[in-house]
DNA sequence: TTGCCGATTACCT
DNA sequence: GGTAATCGGCAAC
């Protein structure tokens, strides 16, 4: 029986929807063969051209983000203070740069190999944060553009049977700055009683 | 070509 | 709570 997995039409959704709809899927890497995979419990939606904290804010379209131009489940991975790896599902539809930025998991297999990728790091300290949880993945610029519905190295899945979810907190948006008024609409959305979600709830 | 600052994290006081 | 680390994109000179 094949790995279950989110296909293309899952993904063709604008950012704000497909953010909530991600909240309980499982994001999974593979590895030299063996997988390395968390629940997704903390998700942000960037709206693309209209969006002024969004990477393609104003049709801005470089090397960089060229991924988030790309078809609707195309994996968007970017490098940011000078150090530091952050993955997006990209949405909507083809051209239309919109994305959701995955801001924590809570791990589920691969643990022991998250764990040594983290440099000894545990528990709430090892997926909680979009940087945390590429590094735990091995998550990095090689994965940029990556199809989301086809690749063997990362895909997503439906949320795990008998998964409870609870309920969903939402919020403004974390380190985009306060300059504008995109800084404040709520487009964060979280599992309220996970531990694993990267912040205190505002 | 220079300079600023970022969708962050870890470590210090 | 404050800030250094460390690179690349982009606006301004």
């Amino acid at each position: 029986m094949a790995t279950p997995r989110l296909d293309r039409p899952f993904f063709a959704l604008g950012a704000a929807t497909l953010a909530r709809r991600l909240l309980g899927c499982v994001l999974v890497r593979t590895v030299g063969g063996r997988r390395r995979a968390g629940v997704i419990v903390e998700s942000e939606a960037y709206l693309g051209v209209r969006d002024r904290a969004s990477h393609a804010f104003g049709g801005r379209r470089t090397p960089r983000n060229e991924s988030m131009y790309a078809r609707p489940g195309t994996l968007y991975v970017y490098f940011t203070y000078g150090m530091h790896f952050c993955c997006n599902v990209v949405c909507a539809a083809e051209g239309d740069p919109q994305a959701v930025l995955v801001r924590a998991l809570a791990p589920l297999d691969g643990v022991d190999a998250m764990r040594r990728a983290r440099g000894g790091r545990d528990g709430v300290d090892l997926c909680s944060g979009p940087a945390r949880l590429c590094q735990a993945l091995g998550i990095d610029r090689a994965l940029d553009g990556e199809d989301l519905t086809r690749s063997d190295r990362v895909h997503l899945e439906p949320p795990p049977p008998g998964f409870l979810p609870g309920p969903v907190g939402r919020s403004a948006r974390i380190g985009v700055g306060s300059a504008h008024e995109w800084a404040t609409r709520p487009l964060r959305w979280f599992l309220r009683t996970n531990p694993h979600v990267s912040r205190a709830r505002p």
